[in-house]
DNA sequence: CATCTGGATGGAAACCATTTTCATTTAGGA
DNA sequence: TCCTAAATGAAAATGGTTTCCATCCAGATG
């Protein structure tokens, strides 16, 4: 079954718009992650006008919402990824192919406990090469 | 015993300079994770001539030799700070009073292992509010 | 101690991803 | 069909961070 992007952004609170509809195909079906020029440069071979403040802005909506995850690049960028595993889980990317694979949540849940006060949000990200690109002799890229 | 910074200086094999020794004298002492403006400010008190780059500068070649942490604060800015901490482990951030606590080693030695890859880097943080912040009252600031 | 050399530094300017502003358009309920 | 708040584009601003380059200094050498 296709995803029903109409669905997700109605649970959202947010108008199904074209551009809306357009990002998240977009990224679902971009096998990598993906930077905000990026999807810029893509939609603007659907749309005749297409401003990138908006793609900025749909693309911190949907993360803010959880139905796209941010990955933190290690040169402080910001690109976004289509991840449609639900449950609570971290990544591995990939610096030379920008794939993304799913981690094993690990012990973070019982940070609370051990702080004793209030986790707000986390950040559990490792980034290196996947197997194929290290086989390959792939490097590291921005 | 207090902290032998020309000593750091030197494994890194940095050159041992009065501005280099301020800086790591500024996060040794802070109790909370600063930023690079912060350090600057603080090193006009004892420099007549002191660049905001040079601050950065060091920071960064400081936290590249391990000397110094990186926090890296939802808001997407870097701050620093002297962890003495030597073990490999992780870090709870209080987004309020800006308080370091260190964290129990969690399972991302085996992330490798599942990968098949090669992980040259990753990050591991919690943010939030520290246990006296939560009971303060106090929030989350950028 | 004098000299030498590459690393360290300051100031100004550049950088550039991201955000703000604001006028215009549009989704979607009334 | 209307209406209103949300969505959008274009242009400009933002601001943390980095680059450039001339000058300075740490520290090795003799």
């Amino acid at each position: 079954m296709p995803h029903d992007f109409p669905s997700m952004l109605k649970e959202l609170h947010l108008k199904v718009t074209p551009r809306r509809l357009a990002t998240l195909a977009a990224l679902a079906t971009a096998t990598t992650y993906v930077s905000p020029e990026e999807v810029h440069k893509r939609l603007q071979g659907e749309f005749a006008r297409i401003g990138l403040p908006t793609v900025y802005r749909n693309l911190e909506e949907l993360a803010a919402g959880g139905v796209i995850t941010k990955v933190l690049h290690p040169n402080r960028q910001l690109y976004y990824y289509f991840c449609p595993n639900r449950s609570h889980h971290h990544h591995f990317v990939c610096l030379a192919c920008r794939t993304v694979e799913d981690l094993e949540c690990c012990g973070l849940e019982e940070v609370e406990k051990q702080v004793g006060g209030r986790v707000l949000s986390h950040i559990v990200q490792a980034n290196g090469l996947c197997q194929a690109c290290l086989q390959a002799g792939r490097e590291a890229a921005a």
